[in-house]
DNA sequence: AAACTGGTTTCATTATTTGAAACTTAGTTT
DNA sequence: AAACTAAGTTTCAAATAATGAAACCAGTTT
């Protein structure tokens, strides 16, 4: 949770944000000082200036503060370039298309996993609800599937911040099974997720690499143990890698056309 | 686009920021000196903070900057956050369900007009594409109808800093066409969109206000001269203002129940 | 090879941040 | 109602970090 980083004030400035934002609900003031490493009137001005810059709000009458709608506004912006998020949009609505599951693009964020775009064949797309939310690289298939292809010193890193949290009894429970693990995966190519992270849920997963071998994010077809098998998902695995060689391509060449194409609302 | 602010050290980081993100492109270091009023070492400095911080990401081959992912995860901490978003979710439901037609649920952010949420009849909700993206409030309905309903200094103050650009024949030109406009919506309680942004696109909007009279944010449903008109909007509005008292009713008693049952996705 | 362009580093000066302490409310207790 | 207490806000001298002119270092171009 604690950024490591120095960087200034800004860096600093930073760090509050995104221990407001970790809080996940709008807090007081005397709740971030408990779990800030910052004196009181330090913080107290930093909670000021975010706020004054719309990187926070406050609720005058709770006397809370919440993530900003500047957030939303510049995530906006960020998305959108996001090339991999971009390039890949076509092909989830294929692989969801073809395969009828759960689709997920994803990307590493310093240890943990990003979820950039997802499909999902039954219920429909809620707005920020995936794109954005995070979770544990050791226990999925995305997170091991680029685990596996990164450099060693990258990967000694991620592996050494992983938490091992049992979720399910399927959870891989130290480095040295996650390592084992990650070296089948580089040899096959590809992963699953033997209900590692929720009983039930299973996944086959695929990297996607730069033409260096470079990571820029994996590929999933999720199911449940109730419809299908490993052996099911491993059929999607020409699919996956079908998608995931075009997105590399794609991703290679994409030398951002201007995206300004997308007309105005008409509210 | 220049903000005013000032607020130390942070506050000139994050102008870097929005600067970056207003490109709407990654875009390289000169490319930003040129538009910057920060001397050549200062916003090389600001540059790589960001950087480090991963509110950019610095594409090393292409030497070009971009919004960075972080932001993505904050955003999505920020709309989580935003009562009115998720109060306002399962009416936007029915009101698209009801009538067929786009629903957008909006907020003002300074002078502008902030979509937080949208629901479209026909093709599939895409992921940030709408929301967070911001439009006039001149000349869009639910512009309008969250500016008439504002106390007497704020509306003058948003007023003063609309651009009064004619997208069509139809746009509202001045002040003072805005000014009646807002009186008359202010006197109906809801106003229209007569394709004054975009030829074709017409909406009714509504305006949510708390119990106190304060602007909370507004609702609209879209549609196209081709298919209706608007009278056929019309009959839309006491569908619109049940939906807009039920969301203020519901905003007012958000205290914040633990939202954290979102279970954890399988991968 | 000289001039240029885009990016990066240095370093003395300057301005900002910092936080202990003091203060102000507002809410509780005696 | 006076005396406590807790939460939030302000002050101000000392400590620190930001600043930007100038210099530097590639690559490119003339």
């Amino acid at each position: 949770m604690a950024r490591v980083t120095g960087d200034g004030t800004v860096g600093k400035a930073l760090d509050v944000l995104d221990q407001v934002a970790a809080f996940g609900r709008p807090v007081r003031f005397s709740e971030v000082l408990a779990s800030s490493p910052f004196p009181k009137p330090t913080l107290y001005r930093f909670l000021q200036t975010l706020t004054n810059q719309g990187m926070l709000s406050y609720d005058i009458e709770r006397q809370t503060y919440a993530p900003g709608i500047r957030l939303v506004r510049l995530a906006h912006s960020a998305w959108s370039q996001v090339s991999l998020a971009q390039v890949a949009r076509p092909y989830l609505d294929r692989l969801s298309a073809l395969t009828g599951e759960t689709v997920h693009l994803a990307q590493l964020d310093s240890a943990q996993v990003l979820y950039l775009d997802k499909r999902n064949a039954d219920n429909p797309v809620e707005m920020f609800s995936q794109a954005g939310k995070i979770g544990p690289a050791y226990c999925t298939g995305v997170g091991k599937a680029m685990m596996a292809f990164l450099d060693d010193d990258t990967a000694g890193h991620v592996i050494g911040q992983q938490s091992f949290h049992s979720f399910t009894p399927h959870t891989l429970s130290d480095a040295a099974a996650l390592r084992a693990e990650l070296s089948d995966i580089r040899t096959n190519g590809y992963g699953f997720d033997r209900e590692e992270h929720e009983p039930g849920i299973i996944c086959v997963a695929m990297p996607i690499l730069s033409e260096t071998q470079r990571v820029l994010g994996a590929l999933s077809v999720t199911s449940t143990t109730a419809r299908t098998n490993l052996a099911g998902l491993e059929a999607h695995v020409p699919l996956l890698k079908d998608a995931a060689a075009a997105i590399t391509r794609e991703a290679q060449e994409w030398s951002f056309p201007d995206k300004q194409n997308a007309k105005p609302v008409g509210i």
